[in-house]
DNA sequence: AAGTCGGGGAT
DNA sequence: ATCCCAGACTT
């Protein structure tokens, strides 16, 4: 499809990005920063990135970690279940591939965690192998370049977008040097135009590589495309969360299933509405509460649904100071800072 | 095909 | 407010 690659290539050498810290070539950084990655920006994981390298340097470092030591570095990231499938994946590798990741895109594509366009990330940047990769850039990119009208999150728009990005990859090149610096500079220059000039709003059409034949230019139907998710409204939920202090001036956490949301995490006693929260605590945790001030609801806005937060304070009544039952523990306010927490209940701690 | 799963940056 | 981010997985 003309120079499509060659023209990005090039662009992405002159005028992408080449100091991000995952920018290097060893398959467990790359890997490790593609699952953070995944619907979460770029500044966002500068953050995290080398504080979670720091404690895990190897992936086997990671692997023999506790589960709840990786929910602590990934306090505060969201989809926690990036967090468990990164630390069984670790343990896969060990396990199943003598600590080195696989490089091969439908063998990567096996582990808990890593879907088509991560494997193909991973593949590229750790070995140079040539793979399509097909995330929200992308997307926009290509649906922009050839006009793809339709929802991309739709079966048949996504396969034709796969197709696409499979046609427009570099040339095959029996030089294996060569080829996988031009994949390598191709997937990133993907990544960096979409990033960087091909935005969702008021792309930088003028300085961008594509704009001789892309169609949306042509048409000029940049705002447009990609075609919006048909938008729904979002349900309304609410619930009380019990900040129960003993005499020491612990807190009482619980830990939360591990499927759901803000799986795995430790967070505060909930309870639902209108339920007698005395009643309640003494019911499930055994442990006799009273009280005390009510702080005023606020608002947590998630993907699906907006959640209105009552924290409820209370104390402990009587002598069972540090009563613990299996899936809860009582923490200084420091240690559930350092814990894995979900990020209201970082909120409510410092507002404290 | 549609729903679940976070939190924040950009506008 | 709204959109969307180097998506994967379950239903």
């Amino acid at each position: 499809m003309s120079d499509f690659s060659l023209r990005l290539r090039q662009w992405q050498q002159q005028s992408g990005r080449h100091h991000l810290p995952w920018q290097v070539n060893d398959a467990y950084c790359v890997w490790l920063s593609e699952i953070m990655l995944q619907q979460t920006q770029v500044s966002t994981v500068l953050d995290y990135y080398p504080r979670f390298l720091q404690r895990f340097p190897t992936l086997a470092d990671l692997a023999a970690a506790p589960l709840d030591d990786v929910l602590a570095l990934w306090s505060g990231l969201g989809y926690y279940t990036r967090a468990r499938n990164l630390h069984a994946c670790a343990q896969a590798v060990v396990r199943d591939f003598a600590g080195q990741f696989p490089n091969d895109p439908t063998l990567i594509t096996t582990l808990p965690g890593i879907g088509r366009s991560t494997a193909a990330a991973i593949a590229a940047f750790s070995y140079g192998y040539r793979a399509a990769i097909l995330d929200g850039n992308v997307k926009r990119v290509l649906t922009r370049w050839a006009g793809i009208e339709g929802y991309p999150g739709v079966k048949a728009i996504e396969n034709q977008l796969w197709q696409l990005a499979e046609s427009l990859l570099p040339a095959r090149c029996s030089d294996s040097q060569q080829a996988a610096s031009e994949i390598k500079a191709h997937t990133q220059g993907l990544m960096d135009l979409g990033a960087t000039i091909c935005t969702p709003k008021n792309p930088s059409c003028l300085l961008c590589p594509l704009a001789s034949d892309c169609q949306a230019r042509q048409s000029d139907r940049q705002a447009v495309l990609p075609t919006r998710k048909p938008k729904k409204t979002i349900p309304e939920k609410a619930t009380v969360m019990i900040f129960l202090r003993n005499a020491q001036g612990d807190l009482l956490l619980e830990k939360r299933p591990p499927t759901g949301i803000w799986g795995g995490l430790w967070s505060l006693p909930e309870v639902a509405l209108h339920t007698d929260p005395v009643a309640h605590i003494a019911d499930h945790l055994g442990l006799n509460i009273a009280l005390s001030t009510t702080l005023p609801e606020f608002v947590h806005v998630f993907t699906h649904y907006r959640l209105t937060i009552t924290p409820q304070l209370a104390q402990l009544v009587g002598s069972d100071c540090a009563k613990e039952s299996a899936n809860t523990a009582w923490f200084s306010p420091a240690a559930a800072l350092a814990a894995g927490i979900p990020t209201p209940l970082r909120k409510i701690i410092h507002s404290i």
